[in-house]
DNA sequence: GCTTGTTAGTTACAAATGCAACAGTTAGCG
DNA sequence: CGCTAACTGTTGCATTTGTAACTAACAAGC
């Protein structure tokens, strides 16, 4: 016969998803206080930026795979950054329905100014780890967020 | 002289608040599809309806601290699931400002149904860890959170 | 008692979001 | 070629969300 209530050691306070949520929520609100005050970005436009920064020459669909956000979402952060001059699309040659996107020179200063930022807000955070612990989680969320 | 890039060994793929939110994503839509499709709750009344299902009689503030969501959404979801008859309120005689919610037994039914289906779900996201490194995230990610 | 300040919860309005439908382009295949 | 199907990116519209203002109730000090 199934059991079917949970064994009692299930807890709901330890569902994953809820930390989860619950993380990611504190640590991205103390981060975007630092893109919003000073350039005042969305989350959705620090995360396109972000990706252009990092990959280099990418076009939405791309970004879209890579994190996972709603290609409207994008579509729009996109032309918000535009507007801003911090990036710029090119239609590309061989298949003109693909934009390549790509920052420009003062989207890559925001970018690098972020990432310095970036930097400094991650020691903090893992900071109260061990570097073992620290390294472990970083895989474990990569694997949950099926990075790798 | 303050060395003002970020060292060679920081790589924003690695960037805490990025792989939570990922993992956030991808751990809590593949939950949502259940009580969106059995129930037609959104995210929001889910974790209303989790955090009474829990925790027995709160005030909306109370849901508001342990959850960290805003009083709006919560106040909103509330009126939502009384109109489903899922939770009912009472006036605190001790101080008419604060209402006592707690989810009537059809509540409660969703609310052990639910339990189960995360039980399982949470069975299959940590399967892929060893024991000890499953534990070791959950409180990782409570102290991230602020938890505890 | 009365006034001032604080708290619980709701609501109006504006902003952000998701979905579905759309235009434009390419690919496959007869 | 000519047709259909698939793909990239945008837009219109309805839903969800956050901010700020609001009501109602309490609390402290006079």
């Amino acid at each position: 016969m199934k059991n079917d209530l949970p064994p009692d050691d299930f807890d709901l306070t330890d569902f994953l998803p809820y930390l989860l949520n619950q993380a990611a929520e504190e640590c991205s609100l103390a981060f975007q206080k630092h893109y919003k005050d000073r350039y005042g970005m969305l989350r959705t436009e620090w995360r396109v930026l972000f990706h252009l920064g990092r990959f280099g020459t990418l076009t939405a669909q791309e970004i879209s795979a890579r994190s996972k956000m709603h290609k409207t979402k994008i579509s729009r952060a996109i032309t918000k950054l535009e507007h801003r001059r911090w990036l710029k699309r090119d239609t590309d040659a061989k298949d003109r329905r693909r934009e390549l996107l790509q920052l420009t020179p003062s989207g890559q200063k925001v970018y690098h100014d972020l990432v310095q930022v970036a930097h400094d807000h991650q020691l903090e955070l893992l900071g109260q780890f061990k570097m073992t612990d620290a390294k472990a989680l970083q895989n474990m969320l990569k694997r949950l967020g099926r990075l790798k």
